[in-house]
DNA sequence: CTGAAAGCGCTAACAC
DNA sequence: GTGTTAGCGCTTTCAG
């Protein structure tokens, strides 16, 4: 593979130049430029970029850091669409974007700082990190900048992009009252999770601007996942059957899809016995039966505008800020008017 | 952050020792290496992979080169379960993998090699690779190893995982057979995909087995997706009603999941009016009602095996082959005994 | 055993 | 304008 040295003697001028050439310097005519360019073409030439991010901090190197994608922890739709919505912008802005994966154990293993040191980064974009995760506390002190997406963490260098939770889960609550809609069940999420709170306190917004109430026994406890929910639903609806609540408003799709299957297992019917709403805005939605009214999180976009916020923060430390994506209630066929 | 230049002078020796010390050296004592790595430790010292790179061959960059992740091609399920299963082996191994996308804009701008040189690859995975795809033909000529997964392409360092789609297609067929369905629809896929005549050729295999043929009005095509489906099957369907095939036999889930609405929408039960099979083995198929009988593509697996395969050909070029992964049917309730 | 030194490919001062 | 040169952080001969 050719390099610079290569160029540089075909076309008959120093390393020196060939590098003015490609990194865009103005004292250099228009005329050896395009000459020089000429001849890296032909030879095939393209900088090598570890040597460049050894030599200077120009077009920094950036990378999506992935955490808990070796865990069993989330559905694999969320993470890949935040990937692919960064992929777009960087795809779009000429920006190179490198994802690695920082499980715990690499967590453990090394630190954030040395993480970047080691693979020469300049700014990271932090998708699936938890409150939990090791390096979630790094950030604050690291001269890294970063974007942090669905969590929210202060520095001076720190972005972050979310949507509103609570507004979201507010807007879904009242939707189901504006149904008519007045005992409502919750499918609560893991009780140590930073967004079940958040929705909680939607929720209880939407409810006591209501006057509406919902008492422990409507509170069904999960952990975001499709068994614990369906076996939760299952013995609720033995034990109470339709008398208790007419609807079902879940803190993630995958719950609700095991609601929806305990409703049906038992005999019921959603919408008609049981209205049911969920809460990401899975593609699976779509396709269940009825399909399932949602708040789609739009992780394509978040990824988009992580990747956008993160490149503005480089440029200018004083770009960092919270990012807040509107959010869209998906009405389908899972709530019926009552 | 600490170079190897801080951890040689405050260990007291020179920078060639502790490179010596960290890469494995046995011309060095136990206890220098030991206190050179000490003080490594204590300075927070990791070797920045590019300067290691630059210099030398060893610890060798790899990657994932995700190809049509921009393009709204395929499930956003099999391209993250294929990276998640790549990255549970690198976690398990040491070894240390970066995921880029590679889409066919970049493609175009630079070959194969040299984006390898840009990055100092010494070894790929191809995920999501088409032969339609820029970098199809670059692979045969190219002298850095790659595997691929699902496609198979010929070369001295060429390694490839996949799953004999055509065998697993005509398990899936003789399945529907031994449920004494004689009359089987197809839906096929894209005309074009190499995917889509393997699965016919299993098809057709176990029809002749047991002398049964598709006659072209059973034949429904598609392009794997679902609106397609949708609508081709419900025009056969006002069509033929049940007069003219007792099972539809997909070639993905979604077509299945496009299939059964259309199925539903006009009235028919499944698999009481008709049985249903899908391919693909993605998740929705759980959460359909009913589930979809399908076939696993394990891509969790060909990630995994692609990431073993790939580090044993860098280690022995002699190492690279094809590699068939065992395919599994997954039985539910869309077929029934007739 | 270990230090010195020559690069790896590139950028950015600094001269001319 | 453009060549020269000093690194960037690391590995790897080559002496000794």
């Amino acid at each position: 593979m050719a390099t610079i040295k290569d160029v540089a003697r075909k076309a008959g001028v120093s390393i020196g130049t060939v590098s003015r050439a490609f990194n865009g310097y103005k004292d250099i005519p228009e005329t050896t430029r395009h000459s020089i360019l000429k001849v890296a073409e032909e030879m095939g030439y393209v900088p090598n970029i570890n040597a460049r991010s050894l030599s200077a901090k120009k077009k920094p190197n950036i990378a999506m850091l992935m955490s808990g994608i070796l865990e069993e922890r989330r559905s694999d739709e969320m993470p890949y669409l935040l990937m692919k919505g960064a992929f777009q912008y960087a795809s779009k802005s000429g920006m190179n974007i490198a994802t690695y994966s920082i499980d715990s154990k690499l967590q453990r293993e090394k630190t954030y700082d040395q993480f970047c040191y080691e693979h020469s980064l300049a700014g990271t974009l932090l998708f699936g990190l938890r409150t939990t995760d090791l390096y979630f506390k790094s950030l604050q002190k690291s001269a890294i900048p970063c974007v942090t997406v669905d969590v929210t963490v202060k520095g001076p260098l720190i972005g972050s992009v979310i949507i509103d939770d609570a507004a979201a889960f507010e807007d879904l609550t009242e939707y189901l009252v504006r149904n008519n809609h007045r005992k409502i069940a919750i499918l609560y999420g893991r009780r140590q999770a930073e967004v079940t709170s958040k929705r909680w306190q939607g929720a209880k917004r939407a409810l006591d601007r209501h006057g509406l109430t919902c008492p422990k026994s409507r509170i069904i406890e999960t952990d975001f996942d499709y068994d614990k929910a369906y076996q939760r639903v299952r013995r609720y609806l033995e034990c109470f059957g339709t008398s208790d609540a007419t609807a079902f408003l879940c803190m993630s799709d995958l719950t609700a899809i095991g609601a929806m299957q305990a409703i049906k297992d038992l005999g019921y019917h959603v919408p008609d016995d049981f209205s049911l709403a969920g809460y990401d805005g899975s593609n699976i939605t779509r396709y269940t039966d009825p399909g399932i009214t949602t708040i789609d999180q739009s992780p394509l976009e978040k990824g988009y505008a992580a990747a956008q916020l993160l490149s503005e923060i480089i440029a200018d430390p004083k770009a960092a800020r919270q990012l807040v994506l509107p959010h869209k209630l998906i009405a389908r066929d899972s709530i019926r008017k009552i």
